[in-house]
DNA sequence: GGCCAGGTTCGCT
DNA sequence: AGCGAACATGGC
């Protein structure tokens, strides 16, 4: 049992509590992040051993700071592992991104202005891993987004490692090796259908042997990430696309094809039906190569609920 | 009860 | 190339 605390000071602005929720579908969890009562938490899987992170705001959006606890019952934290962990909470929660850019170029957009001003200081957060975002990304296709959270929460509690910290049990995302264990039976009892099971425990098999290196797409340029993705059963463009947004922090992302997507974009930029996915991409051209934020602003202005007026696009529940 | 959901693949024109 | 069906489950 070891324990220590860490600082993160944020690119400003930063709103912790707005990318904290976004992170956490504005919901108190999501997948196997939680954000309650202030504090964002996670259990981390670092080199096979368990490390719960809880991160809070001690300071503002304009001047921000981030306290980052971190504790462990196994080993003891040394100075790499301390240094790793705070790496990669500043990766998932976006610490770094320069919003100035995105700002200037929607200062003066008609159908984005608004919605950007009213969710200032959001940052994009990022998937732990490459991996678990493919997962979770063909876990949720097609299915609506009550579902998804139903089968998210039985994968992770039934095939997450887990660890206990003050009475409390979190749990991490599962690894690669559970995922093949359990076998297509095994996911099709926690509510996936053949096909899906399929396909996860195909990429898993290919991410435990070494045959299908996840994070080195990190070090590709976009068009080659997302035709690598695509070559993946299972993934299409649309999931390779969501992908370069929420893992691999990519600015310019933009999921074309995405249902909501297109009904939030004939709301916000003609007040009517939706748009296809072809009108989406080339009405899109104009943000880039921000996009990525645009995506993310425009979900987040429907899941936090903050702008009425476009909650009949997101009827799912987004 | 039927239809649809933040998709993808497969089989058929 | 483009179109429709199947997939598995819960909510409306």
């Amino acid at each position: 049992m070891d324990r220590t605390i860490v600082t993160i000071e944020p690119k400003p602005p930063y709103d912790f509590d707005l990318t904290a929720a976004y992170a956490t579908y504005f919901r108190g969890h999501y997948g196997a992040e939680r954000f309650d009562d202030g504090i964002f938490r996670r259990l981390l899987d670092c080199g096979g051993h368990l490390c719960l992170v809880g991160v809070r705001s001690v300071g503002t959006a304009g001047s921000p700071l981030l306290e980052v606890e971190i504790e462990t019952s196994g080993t003891s934290l040394d100075v790499d592992l301390v240094s790793g962990i705070k790496r990669q909470v500043a990766w998932i929660l976006g610490t770094d991104q320069d919003l100035e850019p995105l700002y200037r170029r929607t200062m003066h957009d008609p159908a984005m202005e608004s919605l950007v001003r009213g969710l200032k200081g959001l940052h994009i957060p990022h998937t732990a891993s490459v991996y678990e975002a493919l997962v979770l990304a063909i876990l949720g296709q097609q299915i609506s987004s009550h579902v998804a959270r139903m089968v998210r929460t039985l994968l992770i509690r039934t095939y997450g490692p887990s660890a206990d910290v003050s009475g409390e049990t979190y749990y991490a995302f599962p690894r690669p090796e559970t995922i093949v264990a359990a076998g297509i039976e095994g996911l099709r009892g926690i509510k996936f259908n053949a096909r899906k099971g399929e396909y996860i425990v195909g990429i898993a098999e290919r991410v435990e042997s070494g045959e299908l290196d996840l994070e080195g797409l990190k070090r590709q340029p976009d068009e080659e990430v997302v035709s690598a993705l695509i070559g993946i059963r299972g993934v299409g463009l649309w999931t390779a696309q969501w992908l370069l947004i929420r893992a691999l922090g990519r600015r310019d992302g933009f999921p074309h094809g995405d249902l909501a997507l297109g009904r939030l974009l004939g709301i916000l930029v003609n007040g009517g039906p939706p748009l296809s996915p072809q009108e989406a991409l080339e009405y899109s051209r104009r943000w880039s190569p921000f996009r990525s934020y645009v995506t993310t602003y425009l979900f987040a202005a429907v899941r936090s609920g903050r702008f009425p007026f476009l909650s009949r696009a997101g009827r799912a529940g987004l």
